[in-house]
DNA sequence: AATTAGCACTCTTGCCACGAGACTGCTAGC
DNA sequence: GCTAGCAGTCTCGTGGCAAGAGTGCTAATT
């Protein structure tokens, strides 16, 4: 089915002034600032035709239109003007990003911060379950007569958050180093999910060295395990309360519970895994738990390692333009990081920005 | 100045009235559930000096009395009734606690669950920075041709998230394992504080190990530096709009801020150190950035080593006799934990219950 | 001197009515 | 197909009004 370009015009009109306003449109806005050359009576006929295609709806018999989600999925797939950033939000992206940044975690928070700062809006981001890492190495590390630190190097990072409890009395750190050795060989090249499920790895195994692998087995069964969470960092989630759709304060709670439950967003943010994804939730999702609100999130990579999503999250009326942009500079932000989460030393140049002025 | 019982009484009425209520109490209202043995005459004239005295207000001429600050300081201190925690809330802490958990991060976590989950309060945890630990030992594993990971054991736990840049080329293990015991041997017994600015350590290092000693330090120094800050955790922000309080728009906005700038709040968790600290902000502190609220927070100990703080946050209208028996009783259930957050296999019995029908 | 009964006064809250303003829908004419 | 014009509808802010709650004060009582 296909708009006539009036009517193309009229939704991009309504999408673009309700995103600025909030307020209903009215026919005579529409003349006024986007057609011209035809009356306002016009146009509220167009404005009726629309209704019934489901773009619009009216609050009230005799108020402005305001979008439906529809309208939004339409403006977003075909009407929205492409924006580049302004020079003083690069600068702001510049800012978190040209630097060294030397753990996963930063880049998360710092990417979160980002693109609140930018988009005034609650943002999320998260690290994907390291259960389809590969893994590179193992390392097992003495600490104590009583704890040892395991790592598991994978090709996307460094599982190192797993002290555990081990009763290794007086044996030495060199058998510790064998051991790492050997466990290494074993799981070299398996992803986590893959190794922590097969079972023929156990058979493998030295006797000399059952214990400890047995340890290793527990550290990557509880990643592989969707129970654990992957690392969610949300930011500014007062914002929400600027937006006036959550004036309401039942609707704010709502929206702020979701937040709450950072966790539960996982589900949601994972389920799409394009470089870009754009979430309306419709009305009628609304029963389903998740309050009416929009969810942008662009997947990002580190030296062509995709790490997780990071988005924004907020009233269906958003400034998807300015959104999407943001998001896209910050992905190649982090791409272009001086090198990566494992720089320590090195210093750097700006990165390439697109400017305009 | 010391209050007759009969105003004692009457603020006690107040507070508890208004802790449960949130609304305004009348002469007639005391009268009833406190003092029938005076009329609410004789109880006006009370409530009329207490006014004076600075412990009540109205908000208008012709309603009842709300406490002030200062009426909330004399009831936590002197009126306050001691309780116990319920079987049910005691179930709810028990199952958070009585399993094994093997990282700090994750008792902070549940902490702030079980807090917020019996009081209904937004909760906060944090653990303390680390600049005031031991050193127990340094150990230093080559994860790859130009990556290392950084493990400092203190005395309250492991310094573990430096990965750290190091062109260590073909080095074997081996000299890792040899500068590990070296830098160890250096810095043993001395507070993370004190090594990374103590100079003089760094003139004894050999030569040998210059680099990855100078790799060392730098963790130290980002772990001494008051800018990194201490984790900390909140938990149920969405709460705070559940209090009568915070009904108003831009005072549930003040107070959201607050807890999205979470960091910011470790100045102040972090200022007294008794076992148990209560912040009522006076109004005037309105001024100094916090919005009118109060924070209750408990120390914790792990094995008989302070790691933090716990605590709840919400409005000077809160249940500080149940927040205080909650905050005791998670402190004792911590520090009977089995076996603290070292524990991986090990079996325990249930924590000694204190328990009421 | 402390307490109390009684009453006038004050302030809040909910309700209703009213008018202004903003838009629309529709009709009739171009 | 477009438009002018107008009647109709709905919101929103305002003001008045009555009911209700609670106090402060005074005068009487113990």
């Amino acid at each position: 089915m296909k708009l006539s370009e009036r009517k193309e015009k009229i939704i991009e009109a309504v999408v673009d002034t309700y995103i600025k306003e909030c307020t209903p449109i009215s026919s005579g806005d529409i003349q006024k600032s986007y057609l011209q050359d035809v009356s306002s009576a016009t146009i509220r006929n167009e404005l009726a035709v629309l209704e019934d295609m489901g773009y619009l709806v009216q609050p009230h018999t005799s108020s402005g239109r305001i979008p439906t989600a529809e309208a939004y999925r339409h403006y977003v797939e075909k009407l929205m003007p492409k924006r580049k950033l302004t020079k003083d939000e690069l600068k702001i992206v510049n800012k978190y990003f040209n630097r060294k940044i030397t753990e996963l975690d930063e880049i998360l928070k710092a990417t979160a911060k980002v693109i609140t700062q930018i988009t005034n809006l609650t943002s999320v981001a998260y690290i994907k379950n390291a259960k389809e890492a590969f893994i590179e190495s193992v390392k097992i590390v003495k600490l104590s007569a009583n704890q040892a630190l395991f790592v598991v190097v994978t090709n996307i990072g460094v599982i190192k958050d797993a002290v555990a409890h081990i009763e290794s009395g007086d044996i030495g750190e060199e058998y510790f180093v064998r051991a790492s050795e050997f466990i290494t060989s074993v799981l070299r090249g398996k992803s986590v999910f893959e190794a922590a499920t097969n079972m023929a790895l156990y058979e493998a195994v030295l006797a000399e060295y059952q214990f400890i692998f047995d340890a290793t087995m527990h550290i990557l069964k509880s990643h592989a395990n969707e129970a654990v969470l992957p690392d969610i960092v949300l930011e500014g989630s007062a914002r929400i309360l600027e937006q006036p759709e959550y004036a309401n304060l039942n609707k704010a709670k709502a929206m702020l519970e979701l937040l709450d439950a950072k966790e539960e967003l996982v589900p949601v943010l994972a389920g799409s895994d394009m470089s870009l994804n754009i979430l309306i939730s419709k009305d009628d999702e609304l029963k389903e738990g998740l309050p009416e609100c929009a969810i942008v999130t662009a997947n990002y990579s580190v030296g062509g390692k995709s790490i997780g999503k990071a988005g924004v999250i907020g009233p269906i009326r958003m400034d998807y333009s300015k959104v999407i942009s943001v998001l896209d500079y910050i992905s190649k932000a982090i791409n272009l990081m001086p090198n990566s989460e494992r720089t320590n030393e090195s210093d750097s140049e700006d990165i390439i920005g697109e400017v305009i002025d």
